[in-house]
DNA sequence: TGTACATCAGTGAACGCGCGTTCACTGATGTAC
DNA sequence: TGTACATCAGTGAACGCGCGTTCACTGATGTAC
């Protein structure tokens, strides 16, 4: 363990954290800065700062999918939904940044097959939750959670855990009631 | 009619059409020079990009608003929340640069008044409709409409009228039925 | 009616800066024979 | 075991560019007396 990391996953790592440190999109010779590295050494690994970008949007997916997957294995049926609701939520304000870029380019990129991993989760509780295929279902839980997330970082975390409980609610309710 | 238009509103319009069809942020150089003037005139009415940037958040939130409430005018009791839904995803999807820029930018400077302005119309609505007082009644209907606007951005308008009107009539069920 | 002055919108050149990317390179490590 | 060569990760200087912002200015319009 401790292996000595390559510059790839550094550099990953460095604009992960500077996303959601600082403001907008890092500059390639800012996180070379940041590593002690010259501001060419980002090129042996990605032809161009959007290659960077786009691996960043892929490995945030990649985590998502990963606190998802935990969160669904943490509690049985109706409240594993809740459960992956409250991650998703937690992730967006873990990594504010990253969330951001995330969907600010999942549609360019081949960001958009990690992005569908990610959301396979979800879907899957869905439908093994629903005695029969409900029009509207996965698609209003998306939608729900991206929303809470979105609104969650706007105001900063003022959603108390039972607000989002709450709302979460509605449309558990509506689901089943559909 | 055709009034000469100051060159302040001539500023802000050219910025959210930058916004809406190109990439990201205009420069202010760049809105100068589509506009045929200096780069300097805009600092005639601007102190700084920022506070343009800021002028132009106010400025989408108060389209929104007038959007939302000719939706909410244009059909009686439930269907009127139907149609505010409906409006914002279609406001999202008229103007995606500028939605993103207002979401982006909206807790910083004074963008958080005339988002909870817009929004006012939203939650005057939900409250008009229930019996009584529900918990995460509004959040839940601000995060489902805002998350269905994102997702709808994300695949570039791939989710039909069905779609959204399913992923609506989910939550109502589930107001109705909390 | 004329003159002096203030206000205002916009100009044009220049500043310093950080950026993504190019180029030719260095030095270490591995491999063939 | 030694030599020649290829590969690889990272260097350092330089490029051209567009940016936000500064400064001192011009010329038109309004206003006081």
């Amino acid at each position: 363990m401790n292996e000595p990391q390559g510059l790839r996953q550094r550099l990953l790592d460095e604009a992960i954290a500077a996303l959601d440190h600082g403001g907008g999109e890092p500059s390639l010779r800012a996180l070379a800065r940041q590593l002690g590295v010259s501001a060419m050494a980002s090129y042996r690994h990605f032809p161009s700062k959007a290659a960077l970008l786009g691996a960043v949007v892929a490995e945030g997916f990649a985590r998502l999918e990963t606190a998802l997957r935990a969160a669904d294995q943490s509690a049985p049926g109706a409240e594993a939904l809740m459960a992956q609701g409250l991650a998703y939520v937690d992730f967006a304000m873990a990594q504010p940044g990253l969330f951001r870029l995330m969907f600010g380019l999942a549609g360019r990129d081949g960001g958009a097959a990690s992005r569908d991993h990610a959301y396979g989760v979800l879907t899957a509780r869905i439908t093994a939750l629903l005695p029969r295929p409900a029009p509207g279902a996965a698609l209003a839980c998306w939608a729900l959670v991206h929303g809470l997330a979105m609104l969650q970082l706007d105001r900063g975390g003022a959603l108390s855990r039972q607000d989002l409980r709450q709302a979460l609610a509605v449309v558990m309710h509506g689901l089943a009631a559909g």
